[in-house]
DNA sequence: CGTTGTTTTGCAACAGCGTTGCTTTTATGT
DNA sequence: ACATAAAAGCAACGCTGTTGCAAAACAACG
């Protein structure tokens, strides 16, 4: 089960396109162990006395860009990374769902199952993106 | 109209509130004037002379706490903050809009005309707030 | 399996943002 | 105008994220 995992995750990081270490490995089994949100914080904590903080950035940066994880904007200016779905290559992500943050637990969860409404702008508007953030109590906490 | 738009300001802060001053008066100004969203740095750059970092830090504080700004959370980990419209008061903010960030010209807008759309949630989600950033070009930037 | 070239890591230092404690100055209400 | 309460200024601090460089780890290839 850890072995799976530990295959899981290498071939993930292969597809990406990234070299395989033990810090990526260690990285990437905790996005994929924990269903939900990670900050760097979060990742620090768990992992720090084994790298070195600025590791963790450039490794989060790394997976941003190859399209692994995508980041979460939040209101209390921490920026949280959640593992992105197949369709999300390589410079293209492709997050079309909406964002869970718990006020009880404050962990945060992509909702894949409820996509982003599409919304009617004003005249000379033009849409790229679209970011939707529901704040609440998640199931767990209820 | 500079004196028009004082005099704005003042009563505005009078009602939420708020005691006169002018470093309070000076930043009102700023929202009032330029509609859009404002970021620390941007008021810092305009007023940095005249007050002190901390002052701006504490008053943008003090006016989300009483209701008449709101804050609008960015990709950048920049905090952006916004004017409210009437309905916020001291502690209840009620901004049902979404919000608009522009690539070219890096602006936000409250887009008051537009309502964030409702979600449906899986089972077991209470819904609190609904936060929604909508990314592009904006009219003039077309 | 060892060597070589490239990528990643760790370390140190730095810049920026936001906060806190304390003193001085400014506003408010009588 | 005065006393009291609030805000501003100053200094210092902690946290977050970045950059440059040297050492270590990885990948590819013979």
């Amino acid at each position: 089960m850890a072995t799976a995992r530990q295959k899981e995750s290498v071939e993930l990081l292969k597809a990406h396109g990234l070299s395989v270490t033990g810090g990526r490995k260690d990285i990437l089994n905790l996005f994929l162990s924990r269903k939900g949100a990670l900050a760097h914080a979060d990742i620090e904590k768990k992992l720090g006395t084994l790298y070195d903080r600025v590791t963790i950035y450039r490794t989060l940066q790394s997976f941003v860009d190859k399209g692994l994880i995508h980041s979460i904007p939040t209101k209390d200016n921490s920026i949280r990374y959640a593992l992105c779905k197949d369709e999300c290559a390589s410079g293209h992500h492709h997050d079309h769902h909406i964002h869970f943050v718990c006020k009880r637990c404050n962990h945060t969860y992509c909702l894949d199952e409820v996509a982003t409404p599409s919304v009617k702008l004003p005249k000379g508007y033009t849409v790229n993106q679209v970011e939707m953030v529901v704040s609440g109590v998640c199931q767990s906490c209820q």
